[in-house]
DNA sequence: TATTGTTATACTCTATAACTATA
DNA sequence: TATAGTTATAGAGTATAACAATA
């Protein structure tokens, strides 16, 4: 063990993966914002824009904004809410589920076929880390929450 | 063990990593792209456009704009190259160079941080799988150059 | 003619400030 | 007055097409 430190180790590391899963997210697919937004319409229903705004940290401003360009792409629909004059539910549309579908059906694919060109002590190895990565990126998101 | 690839497996992790790491990344730090270029100038010495848009896998208009807002901000210089009238050297200046140490001690820290948050078995999991995911990332990077 | 770099243009994504409508 | 959402505006980041200068 050298005196460098853990996150030296972990950073160059990192930021080839995200490289890598930036590349993957490419210009046809939903942005990591959009995806997340689908994904939470999906599978929990419709949703206020603050809700979704804070969800993915966005500024309410930005989360309009990303609703218009979605809107506009039929991905999702705005209806008034009936408890709240002011507010507005987000609802996805059956092509926003297909997006959300088709996507990660594309990005798991993608990651099997790179995970089927490893040794399987690689394999093995990022399998055992996965818990552990998790727990990091949790730890990441939290330390900005608090 | 479920019928579910290693991809779906790793996804979600990934997926949170990336968004980790994209809020790391901040609007007052460098982009990820111009993190690369600068420490490419750092280590290295002075890179055409060409190569640096080649390097970072962007346009070559893309380069030049990302150049501009660099030289704009005095992280990067431009020189004329002597061997070709065509070509131009972008060459790191001081100021860059303080941006990538700071940046990168940033990173680092942050990422200690949070791995000392972590328990021993998390942490020793993770390291092991260090090789591995670089080598994953690379397949990756790979993937798309081929 | 091929290469290097830029300009023109356009779009996504994001933010802050100012505004409107409802509570 | 506080909250929900939008509009106005600005800037980063990226791309393709058209162009200028040099090789």
């Amino acid at each position: 063990m050298s005196g460098e430190s853990r996150g030296s180790q972990l950073l160059p590391v990192l930021a080839q993966l995200v490289r890598f899963l930036r590349q993957l997210e490419g210009p046809d697919n939903p942005s990591s914002v959009a995806l997340a937004v689908l994904r939470r319409l999906s599978e929990e229903g419709p949703a206020r824009v603050t809700d979704l705004a804070r969800m993915t940290r966005a500024s309410q401003p930005g989360m309009t904004q990303l609703v218009g360009r979605m809107e506009k792409s039929a991905l999702v629909r705005r209806v008034p809410d009936p408890t709240d004059g002011r507010g507005v539910l987000v609802e996805v549309t059956e092509e926003g589920r297909a997006v959300v579908i088709r996507t990660l059906a594309h990005y798991a694919t993608t990651l099997d076929h790179l995970f089927d060109e490893l040794e399987p002590a690689d394999r093995d190895a990022i399998v055992q880390a996965l818990p552990a990565l998790e727990r990091l990126a949790q730890a990441g998101q939290k330390e900005r929450a608090g």
